[in-house]
DNA sequence: ACTTTATTGTAACAGAGTTGCAACTAGAAG
DNA sequence: CTTCTAGTTGCAACTCTGTTACAATAAAGT
């Protein structure tokens, strides 16, 4: 981070907790746990600090088919880009990698005369566990 | 519409503005333009009945990327899904529509053993248009 | 150490969407 | 056509996520 931009106390405090998180957290939860590490820490600073990562492609903003109100979910950027699965009746959320991604978007760029800077498929459904008891 | 659900003339109404729609309309955009056929009609009225048809599969929801704050859009479901690409200068929304998404999805429900009801891929980027005029 | 200016915290705000509840009404039954 | 009842509406008050103004603070270059 460089070109005028800061880093501070609180942006490594909040890097930190997006960075090893185990799973999505949303904006509240990124707070209560940065707090732990820095009970100064304010709402506002999080997601000023989110929105910077955001610009600045470290990190994608996902919505998981919103199952949970309105809330937004953050992951560090991956490598190469994935599809996120909501399962609407447990609620899981995994995830997918696949080649015929990559084709899709390629063809889009082509097609499209489209740029693309950053891609968001979630797909809403029923995961192999749940759709076993569906008769339940 | 069966099944102990009432055809009402606010979800006439609504249902008619969605269906007209030229563009994806948000909420509050829908109210009014609702209330331009029934002056008497609710926010929360629209809120739930989109929450409605929502749930029974008759309209998507989109984000089109949150480029306007938090707003959601929503559009009849297509017969075939299609990709929204959302110009991030601009703001331009256009659609897509693609065999190998098509192809994508069945590799999803295959490989992943999960049955799908949805799908919602947004991509953020920069048309054509706006492309060429990047050095302006 | 000094200065500049990005960044922070506080507080107040904005907007989307939700909930409780009494009044209303679509649609079925008689 | 009238009655009944449970789905639906409108209102008001609320919750929650995220934003803005601004004075105080502190990175980072000199």
């Amino acid at each position: 981070m460089s070109r005028g931009l800061r880093m501070t106390r609180q942006r490594r405090t909040i890097l930190q907790v997006v960075e090893t998180a185990k799973q999505h957290l949303d904006a509240s939860q990124i707070l209560r746990k940065a707090r732990r590490l820095d009970p100064q820490i304010d709402r506002v600073t999080v997601y000023r600090t989110l929105g910077l990562l955001k610009r600045h492609g470290l990190v994608d903003e996902l919505d998981l088919m919103h199952m949970q109100g309105e809330k937004h979910f953050y992951e560090r950027r991956p490598q190469r880009d994935h599809i996120h699965m909501a399962c609407l009746r447990c609620g899981k959320i995994s995830e997918f990698e696949s080649d015929l991604f990559d084709r899709l978007k390629g063809q889009i760029q082509r097609d499209c005369q489209f740029h693309i800077a950053v891609t968001r498929l979630e797909v809403g459904g029923y995961c192999s566990h749940c759709r076993t008891g569906i008769a339940e």
